[in-house]
DNA sequence: CATGAATGAGTATTCATTCAT
DNA sequence: GATGAATGAATACTCATTCAT
């Protein structure tokens, strides 16, 4: 697999602040030009350093952006991304289960929107963009199944459904939905897209949802 | 900006036929490669064709893509696509409306589904062809939406949801379900795809069932 | 392996006149600055045509040099090189055989001094040049070592030595002294080296050489 | 011009011991890789040392070549190298002289092998390592030029040859084998090469063989 | 209309060498 | 002495686009 140099190993205090610097250059310029015409050039003068010390750090352009957007994937799984359902906490209703996992979901985009729509750009050309986010999305796919079939032995949640489909299709639901809102131009008021959201996922699964939502 | 010949006019037979082998080596090869990296030279060999040729009949790679999706686009929204609600026929239950307009969604995105892919990854590179998905989405959003409200206004459908929001949503979900299903190596069978889909649209806005849905 | 343009195939007579230029502008330039130092750009330059072009006609700086040599190495084969025996022409003493074949070799190799020498660096870097210098070594070994096997048999040629072995290390013997000479400053004179190396030749396998060599 | 630390000169203990050790890691990259392909980065990797260390020692790759090379050098011509004729021992035949030389020649090549396939490859691009190998030649060739003229003088070696053009030939013709033989593929009997190659000296020059050779 | 030769801007990458610590 | 981070020159190669024939 492409790697780079493992971060925070065998680095003096200067190497980790140039890797840092550069790390941030790469960030801003992807985020800026896109996966497909960031240059390592322009990551490396806003670093502030020569060309050459980018290879120092980094095998090539992939491999920072792959390291760049695992810190994403880690903050988004971290942040119960795509809609997964958390485990319930004491005494709590599973609308608010959802709700609190849609709003966990939505701020980690919002966050990182910029990046995530530069990752989906990502993995249409660069096969390990493409695997990461694959994997990102089956993996909450698979909490969010358990959490649905949970609820139908519970006798809470629509039986006609199968656990597995609604799961894929309702994250692809707030996934997609995050990206037209933060890489669009539709401003939204951010607790009534928690709410709609919610109100949705609730709805489609059929488990009520109480007073407030 | 972006013109080509206007397709048909002006152009002598042997004109029209070269055109019509430069669109459909376009076509093949666009699906192969994907909008980055397709390459004009692929596409004049493929069409049997000198390179200078392809530039006769078009101002550039893009210009071609986006007449490509143009047509697409077209079949999509002639068939019903985004899961937008078609005028319901005469006696037609509101679930069944719901599932015929998911039923041609789908199967519109399965004739297309190549290219509906590379169009995905065009619209994160070229300002036309994100453009124009924006603007399908839009254009079926609205429809979804005008029919949401009238479920509401007949007293059928979840009061509580923003019918513009709905719409947004549940074509973001059924779209980009669409995208995993055939991007990816998950097979459905199509109809247990459709029936799923339908049941989580109707159940979102809580609109009753009927018997075999 | 390596291939470029099938030379003198599909191409107008432009594109031939160009191709041309660029080989011989490569033969000056590999000549002058050897195999190594040898830039795409110098050889487009002096061309007088535009960097791109020369992928036009060549994959490769590989590519072009293989194809160099080849007419070089075909020149040589035919030439009688290494000190291949030719078939003896009617009525010839063995050692006149012997001179006619030094003579040629050392003609032909004079007439491309400069590209043999930079063969024989090429032939350390480049797998090509390398399989092409060895199997033009073997052919000429395998051709003198049938003529020293014949000799045996006739009984004129020293019965102790192995037709292989000798017509190895004979070949290495003119090879080698041809690229010393030519790649170095010592200046002989063509005939008396002729002489020389054939006395060297015919007393070294012990055929008796007629009075005037 | 190529001026390395004096080695042994000035240094610590501790400086001599790194200086071997970049030493023997440069002999094992030249070998593994070629002159031109050997990076001072895996050099300094093998021997254990920081990049910036093998300038403490060396001045350049080139002038650690030449310093490797001019070991292997020293060997070369004390072990008689280039087929020199060394004096004759009391009570020796020429032929056995002769044997003697060549057998102290490949013995000494063998032993260097892959340096001196190395050499050849650096000398047609290093103005040192080609100036040191001609000047190698040179010396082996004076060496056996005086014994040739020494073997006419007392009748037993052609006359019809120049001594000098004789020794450079046979000179070049047993290096060439040497390197043919190291080099490639071909594997051959020790003792048979050091007979074979004798009587072909020996024959060449008109020298009488003794019985066993 | 068709051809295909020619163009040349644009960029990633390598690696010997320097030098502050 | 040793370190290893930083430097930056140097160059091959691609491919969309133009234009003379």
């Amino acid at each position: 697999m492409t790697t780079s140099t493992d971060p925070g190993k065998q680095l003096t205090a200067r190497g980790l602040r140039t890797r840092k610097l550069l790390l941030d250059a790469g960030r801003r310029v992807f985020e800026r030009d896109g996966f497909a015409a960031a240059r390592i050039t322009d990551i490396a003068d806003l670093a502030g350093v020569a060309h050459g010390t980018f290879y120092t750090y980094f095998e090539s352009k992939d491999v920072m952006f792959v390291e760049l957007i695992d810190s994403v994937r880690e903050e988004m799984l971290a942040g119960s991304a795509h809609t997964v359902i958390p485990e319930a906490e004491e005494g709590e209703e599973p609308w608010q289960t959802i709700a609190r996992a849609n709003r966990r979901y939505l701020t980690a985009y919002r966050e990182n929107a910029q990046l995530m729509v530069i990752w989906e750009q990502a993995a249409t050309m660069n096969d390990a963009s493409r695997e990461m986010l694959t994997d990102s999305r089956q993996r909450f796919a698979e909490r969010s199944a358990k959490a649905i079939r949970r609820y139908q032995q519970a006798g809470v949640a629509d039986p006609d459904l199968d656990p597995t489909f609604a799961a894929v299709a309702l994250g692809a639901m707030v996934s997609r939905f995050a990206y037209i809102w933060f890489a669009g131009r539709e401003p939204h008021d951010f607790e009534d897209a928690v709410t709609q959201l919610t109100v949705l996922w609730c709805n489609a699964i059929r488990i009520p949802r109480g007073a407030s939502a």
